[in-house]
DNA sequence: TTATAATATGACGTCACATTCATTACACGC
DNA sequence: GCGTGTAATGAATGTGACGTCATATTATAA
């Protein structure tokens, strides 16, 4: 996969591959899947309609690539992270931490994946919630097992580990979808140690 | 606006209304706003096409009636909870419990919701998004302003009160999701006092 | 320079869907 | 039974989007 074994002809092709999905990205994360026409991303991505269908079978096509590529690259930067051999709780604290690096650099990728994630996605008619969805699945149970040592080294109380990763999931998002709307009112990054300490915690004066 | 003050021709024309939106919901919930068709709305409900024209403008106008409707009822549900003179703790408790009890009765409608108020909703062009945001910034709102009254009460930690709220609904949509997937395995009712308790104390031990 | 392969183009066919409106059916008072 | 206004109908219309393909352009090799 070493890119110096490419032609010049190949490497720009794959190049205007990116331009295409990048143009995509912008359209999509911005009106949807169903407001957002072919006609409209060959305009953006300075192509003919034609080139689109050179690069990918069908809209759908082209939306799941643009989907999956983004979603893989979340997942496996996740999946690092934890995997790293750190206590359970710096782990967590790094967890938190890494959802605001992903998105920082691209808040139409964290739209666009929102749209597929959180809510029901009606976008593609079928397949692409299964696979986002098993992405999504590997992560919560990546965090599961991450609370299931802390629960056994005692340093979590004795809960459910999945319901603990499905809590701090939804807090995380919670907070991620608030920065999505107005970042400079509620950035993400400052409130990470926040978001650790009210899900460590809690809310309530012991 | 007593019942009984309508002729019986109005009372019918009501209820067609209600019968049309009724096969909407369940026709928008399965597939979302682009994949449901008027034909086939105007199938389910058994009237015309025409018919349908007579009762909304077009068929954003329908859908718009359709979401804002179950907004409405859930917003003063919660407004109500929230409004009773409890001790802050028992309002918390009442109002984990209410967000299962709203939608126990049609899974439809809660997929609806989470479809316009999760994640980005590209479903209607303009507005609709800016009237449920209001409802659901007023429960945020009313959410924060018991939390205020927690931490001046000594019960709650000095945290943030939006902050608070925006947590716990991030904690509590994240469960009402799990058992919008899968509802035999993950019930919602059953876990309000694990969520309530994991939001209060946290998840270390101290 | 020419031949050949690879790539890009965009006008157009096709189809699905939202919306309209001329017409029909119906209820109710006289 | 008759006339009037209200409600319901669904074939017809117009629009717009996807995807195709015959053609044009560019790159490479001979």
């Amino acid at each position: 996969m070493d890119v110096k074994k490419l032609s010049r002809r190949e490497r720009e092709k794959l190049m205007h591959r990116e331009e295409i999905l990048a143009a995509a990205l912008k359209l999509f994360s911005e009106n949807g899947y169903h407001n957002v026409s072919m006609h409209e991303i060959a305009q953006k991505s300075e192509f003919a309609i034609g080139t689109l269908y050179k690069f990918f079978k069908n809209k759908e096509d082209l939306y799941k690539a643009l989907i999956m590529t983004k979603a893989e690259e979340y997942h496996r930067i996740l999946k690092d992270v934890l995997g790293q051999e750190d206590d359970v709780l710096t782990a967590l604290k790094k967890y938190i931490a890494a959802k605001a690096r992903i998105f920082a650099e691209s808040v139409p990728t964290l739209r666009l994946y929102f749209a597929e994630t959180r809510g029901a996605s009606f976008n593609i008619k079928a397949g692409l919630d299964q696979d986002i969805r098993k992405l999504y699945d590997q992560v919560i149970e990546l965090l599961a097992s991450v609370f299931e040592k802390g629960v056994a080294k005692k340093v979590f109380r004795k809960l459910d580990p999945y319901y603990m990763a499905v809590a701090l999931e939804g807090i995380t998002n919670a907070f991620l979808f608030c920065w999505l709307e107005d970042p400079s009112r509620h950035p993400y990054d400052a409130n990470v140690p926040m978001i650790a300490d009210m899900f460590l915690n809690g809310v309530l004066i012991k």
